[in-house]
DNA sequence: GCCTTAAACAACCAAGAGGTTGATAAAGCA
DNA sequence: TGCTTTATCAACCTCTTGGTTGTTTAAGGC
């Protein structure tokens, strides 16, 4: 459909990964090599170049050059974005469907009753 | 940590599909039974089932009984703790991380240096 | 009772993701 | 000029994922 969903698509795809949740969140104290970013981590730099790849697919981080060095950058414009899509649904009204909801069931008959407190 | 961390994967591997996306969109207008979310896409129920079940399990959505309907209804706590994790890096430092990259441009004369990463 | 509908379960398959090792390229230093 | 560091590329392997078809359970409707 929209190239945006091809954006949001690489995105969500690239956080569902907790080694790439790790690099977004050492990225957010600033930029990193891939050997820095390789570190923490039991797998090899290569492994790591490849998430690095995926992130940046996704727009989630750039490299720039710096001699032999390629620091990555923590682009937060992109995050901003999921942010945005999700907002869309997790601001959702809880009082419309709770009332659907209860006309559904129509168990009780609901003279001014709330919604219920879900468990 | 870890038990969030297994949940903010189960989430964004869930939110990572465009079926299951489309499926919470269309939830965050109401609860929908498996055929009736199955309708608008070119697969068979039982593929939208499983995801349903990649939802359920990353617990975006749950699913009450209503007679041999299973009706799926959005979980929008579950999404507000995605924006949580992502905002704590979004909201990053453009300043600060700015400002550090002035100061390792400056450390050494103004041009043609580039900046070392600090970590 | 029998038949339909809603949905899950089970087995299976092709494609992709995450990982490895090994080779290569580019920049800086001896 | 080598040699080291940094990082990518290229195969290759294994496990997971998204999809299929077929079967089964559960609840109503006739």
């Amino acid at each position: 459909m929209d190239s945006n969903d091809a954006l949001l698509d690489a995105a969500f795809t690239a956080l569902a990964d907790p080694v790439r949740r790790r690099i977004i969140a050492r990225l957010s104290r600033g930029p990193a090599t891939v050997n820095e970013l390789a570190e923490p981590f039991a797998i090899t730099k290569q492994a790591v170049s490849k998430h690095i790849q995926v992130l940046e697919q996704a727009q989630l981080v750039t490299r720039t050059r710096d001699a032999q060095r390629r620091p990555v950058h923590l682009n937060p414009a992109r995050l901003e974005a999921l942010t945005a899509w999700i907002d869309q649904y997790r601001l959702v009204r809880e009082g419309q469907f709770r009332s659907l909801d209860a006309v559904l069931h129509s168990s009780a008959a609901a003279s001014g009753t709330q919604a219920k407190d879900p468990s």
